[in-house]
DNA sequence: TCCATATCGGACCAATCGGTATTTTTATAT
DNA sequence: ATATAAAAATACCGATTGGTCCGATATGGA
């Protein structure tokens, strides 16, 4: 069901919703009650399900350079595979707030808001442990990784090569560690 | 007129265009066509006002670090003082490609391809004059430089301090300048 | 077996969509 | 001043939108 979220939040209406489920639109109003909370429970079910993966990561007691590792990794797994649609939904909902209901754009803002509170306890001990210039601003390195993580996504599904993405990132987390 | 696109190619009716434009609906079809086509010149008025600017400075004979200062300028600057809506109206219409029509799509293709054509030549010049690792892809760093340009009008249309994209950008082309 | 109850989906609602036919207005020429 | 040509806007088209009503259908207890 969340699954056909891939091609945006705003592209796919209630009726192709219920024609690809295979279920009645009076059924589909009984489960969610209407569109914005349809749409907030997708963003919930992607939040655990795909941005759970990046929260372990910043989470993990690890090297800031391996954290940025599997990071890298994470974004580069490929989606096919896994049969999920490629992009990120949570980048394509703040990209069209305007278009969502008050529901939805609350949901954003908390996942928002505690995606943001992982990341900067993770670049805080980073820089604790010396192996991030505490010269960046904690909050600019948050938006910083989360851009280029999303750039990732999005280069996927746009089909470009994992080698470039590879280096895209490489580049990209070079400047991290390299500042100043 | 294509000021109205600053809140998403896919947000806006034609019915509400012509109601901020104060035009009829024949009126406006008398002029554009189809909403295909209106979408289309509205991308060709976005790119000979916003995007030939970046690739004037693509274009431009000026050392890479110099280059890389302008764009960020130009990525900096106020939109708001300008009367200009903010946000990228072409990454917006590459990110919703689907619920655009082909004539759309069709310039979107080929803008994208000049704008690469540009910066090709831009970080070619920039790796024989030795100011940029040849080691990196030029396809490679030119999606990169697209991907943060874009990255940092994004922000400035979410209302991200200039301060922050100032070092957002700077840790960006970083990534760039100290490779390997 | 038969009735009550709970679930489900076809059919319908007003509103709006992109797009157009037709009528009204405006301007021109005689 | 009047008939005619050009321009523009009102009013309408079928299709689709998010959302709901109400009849059909399935289920459970007596």
């Amino acid at each position: 069901m969340k699954s056909y979220w891939g091609d945006g939040p705003t592209a796919v209406s209630i009726n192709e919703i219920c024609r690809r489920a295979g279920v009645s639109k009076p059924g589909l109003y009984r489960e969610f009650g209407n569109e914005d909370d349809l749409k907030t429970a997708a963003l919930e079910s992607y939040r655990e399900l795909v941005l759970s993966q990046l929260f372990e990561i910043f989470e993990a007691d690890q090297p800031f350079d391996e954290a940025l590792a599997a990071l890298t990794g994470l974004a580069l797994q490929d989606r096919a595979q896994t049969g999920l649609p490629t992009g990120c939904l949570f980048g394509k909902m703040r990209g069209c707030r305007s278009e969502l209901g008050p529901k939805t754009n609350g949901a954003i803002d908390a996942t928002w808001s505690t995606a943001q509170d992982r990341m900067q306890d993770w670049i805080d001990r980073a820089k604790r442990n010396g192996q991030l210039d505490s010269q960046i601003s904690t909050t600019t390195a948050t938006l910083y990784v989360d851009a280029q993580i999303a750039n990732a996504i999005t280069m996927q599904a746009e089909g470009v090569q994992k080698a470039e993405i590879s280096e895209f990132l490489q580049i990209a987390f070079n400047g991290l560690k390299c500042f100043g």
